[in-house]
Formats: structure tokens, sequence, C-alpha cells
DNA sequence: CCAGACGTTGTT
DNA sequence: GTCTGG
DNA sequence: CCAGACGTTGTT
DNA sequence: GTCTGG
């Protein structure tokens, strides 16, 4: 789950999410481009912590939505890795070192999950996001591949954990929330393992999240545009046999 | 020591 | 790269 | 994540 | 059904 997201800002939510961050999205004179439909393999603006204690966070951008460990063996090899379970991330091989060393912020409006209806062919598309109106903050995992030819490819997985009880209705799990207060921590690289614990385990907060049902115009990629956030029920047959 | 694996969904 | 298994 | 495609042989 | 592409 959490595998297409909106990430496009206008003028007050860009300030909103540099506010927030501490970090720079816009840069000179390459103004941020955003996307109402993200989805693995595309690229998107991921924000890191700095290099050192106390640094602020600087500016990502061009990442791969879908990890590419750095010791793959070629870019395309292997899975897409779009997610990290927050509850095994520790333990697994791709994730374990990054979730200590490289773990990032993904701003944005909001991310869609599909809802599976019994009776229906279709999944139905939703799309969520922060009830308050802020922009939301997804914790991330970030790494740089290396290729033979020196080229870097910089990627990054969304992490995952049980939904609320809200976003339960629609699917099984959702992306970890990171609020204001939690930022400054899980950009400091020095932060002790057990206090990262408690925001990768922390129950989630009920009421953040709100959700409208939106087109499915969305569940294809070659869609981008503002409509893909629009309150829609097309399609809805209701209760056939009601 | 070297070789080999290293992941998430969802669905059944 | 780093860990596990043999 | 969803949508859409999904092939082989031999020969050039 | 399963894999690839975006």
């Amino acid at each position: 789950m959490c595998g297409r997201f909106a990430q496009v800002f206008d003028d007050q939510g860009l300030d909103r999410v540099e506010t927030i961050l501490r970090a720079m999205i816009r840069v000179g004179s390459d103004p941020f481009r955003g996307s109402y439909n993200v989805a693995p393999t595309q690229a998107a603006v991921v924000v890191e912590g700095g290099e050192g204690p106390g640094e602020r966070p600087r500016r990502g951008s061009g990442a791969r939505f879908g990890l590419v460990p750095s010791w793959s063996k070629g870019s395309e090899d292997g899975p897409l890795m779009f997610n990290a379970r927050s509850e095994t991330i520790r333990e697994k091989a791709s994730f374990r070192n990054l979730v200590r060393s490289r773990r990032c912020v993904v701003p944005v409006l909001g991310f869609y999950e599909w809802q599976g209806v019994v009776g229906e062919k279709r999944k139905r598309p939703w799309f969520l996001s922060r009830a308050d109106g802020d922009p939301m903050m997804l914790g991330g995992v970030c790494d740089t591949w290396v290729g033979s030819d020196g080229s870097e490819l910089d990627s990054f997985a969304i992490i995952t954990k049980r939904p609320d009880s809200f976003v339960g209705t629609v699917h099984d799990r959702m992306p970890l929330i990171l609020e204001r207060e939690a930022i400054e921590l899980w950009f400091d690289r020095e932060a002790p393992d057990r206090e990262i614990d408690v925001l990768l385990n922390a129950d989630p907060v009920e009421g953040v999240v709100s959700g409208i049902r939106v087109g499915s115009r969305v569940s294809s990629v070659v869609h981008d545009d503002p409509g893909l956030i629009e309150e829609s029920v097309e399609g809805d047959q209701g209760m056939l046999f009601g």
C-alpha cells in the first residue's frame, strides 16, 4: 500500500512544506514541479537530514519511487521495493541500515488507496490527506546506487504501518505520517534507535487523515491533473440487490 | 573462509 | 554493503 | 499502486 | 496467471 501519491503544492503549500521541514524545495532557477499521480519508478522530491548533528535538512530531488539498494548489480534488477514495513524494517537486509543512516521525508499533498469492494470488478480509488489541510509528511528511507559509469541513482521507499480506524475501512496499511514535532528527530542521524522506534511503532493518531472517493482516471499513470483529487463517485451502482 | 541472499503488495 | 548459512 | 501486454524459429 | 512499464 501507499503506491501512489500527489506531490504538488501551490505557493502557500510550498511555504508550509519548507517551514515544517526547514528545508528548501524550490532552488534557484529549478522551481519545484509536482505531480498529482506519482507511481513507483517515477521521480519525486524527498528531503534528508543534514550530514552532521544539528545541520539543516537539505533538498533532495529526482529520487526514484522504488528503492534500488546501493549493492544492486543493476538499477533495474529485483522487484519494486516502494514500501518498507515498519514492523520489520530493522530486520530486512535492504532496509535495516538505511533506517539508521538514510531516513527521509516525502512531502505530499496526499496519497491514494484502492478499496476492494465485493462484487465490483474495479477497485475504488480514494484520495487521503490531512484533515487539517496541512501538507502530509511521509517517513521513508532512501539509498544511492552508483552505476559502472559513475552515474548516481537516488531512490526511496515509503514506510508503512497498520492503518488508523478510518483508513482501515479503505485498506489494511497506511504510510508512516510524521507530525511536525517528530521531524527534527527523524532528520537527526545521531538519534538513538529506541527514539526512532517510538515513531515507527506508535499507534496511528485517530483523526489525522481524511479521505474522499475520486474518479477512476487516477488509476492510469498517464493522467496527471487537478481533477484527480476532486471528489467523485462515478460508476457507483449502489446496492443492486438492496 | 566463501557463496548467496537481500522485498512489498495482495490474493489464494 | 552486510548478514546468514554451510 | 494499476494497466496492459503476453511468441517462436531461423536468418539477415 | 504473470510480468513489465509508468
